[in-house]
DNA sequence: AAGTAGCT
DNA sequence: GGTA
């Protein structure tokens, strides 16, 4: 049973449209890199992120936040037309999102417990796509203290956490590496899309 | 004394 | 996934 919602679309994408977005996500990735940016703390984080659509989502010394350009000083690419499909399909909200924030799991690679809440829309929710290798997926509740509870999230998963649950607590406690086939080189790609409305 | 996209 |  999940939180009121959040919905699981299990094995939403077959194997062909999950190597056809992934294809996408290559392209992304080939104009924008993923780097291992910085936590407000200083700490660098284990996943490797980048962004697609109007803004991208940063992080360094100064916080978090959406920025309309990399670091570079270019745009951020577009949103690929097959990660717009699954928005359009399981968000339920009229207008297209924002950002794609892209993040990669290499082999130990995780996400401590956190809420996405740099956006400026909370009433719609972030879609999350799940490519590659398996995670151990960790959801709470809206206040950090709340009791959690793990599942597997596995390639081809879509998660949407909107509604009551939009700002709930979530990580990733680790990846299987090694298990998925779609990734030449293995590891977990995930994409979150999200309404920033900044 | 909170708050935590980090660390054990 | 709850502490320090």
């Amino acid at each position: 049973m999940l939180p009121d919602g959040v919905t699981l679309h299990d094995g939403f994408l077959d194997a062909v449209a999950q190597i056809a977005l992934v294809g996408a996500l290559r392209t992304v990735a080939a104009v924008a890199p993923p780097r291992r940016m910085e936590a407000p703390n200083g700490r660098r984080m284990s996943v490797a992120m980048t962004s697609a659509g109007r803004v991208g989502w940063v992080t360094d010394r100064k916080g978090y936040r959406y920025e309309p350009r990399q670091m570079n000083g270019a745009p951020w690419p577009p949103i690929p037309a097959e990660a717009l499909a699954i928005w359009r399909a399981v968000s339920g909200w009229d207008s297209d999102p924002d950002c794609l924030l892209l993040n990669h799991y290499a082999e130990g690679a995780k996400m401590g417990l956190h809420r996405d809440a740099d956006e400026g829309e909370f009433a719609a929710p972030v879609v999350s796509v799940s490519l590659g290798d398996p995670a151990r997926f960790r959801i709470g509740g809206l206040a950090r203290r709340d009791s959690t509870k793990s599942f597997e999230l596995r390639s081809g998963d879509v998660l949407v956490m909107g509604g009551a649950s939009r700002l709930i607590w979530h990580g990733v406690d680790r990846i299987r590496y090694g298990v998925s086939p779609l990734l030449a080189r293995g590891g977990r790609l995930n994409l979150t899309m999200r309404v920033v409305a900044g």
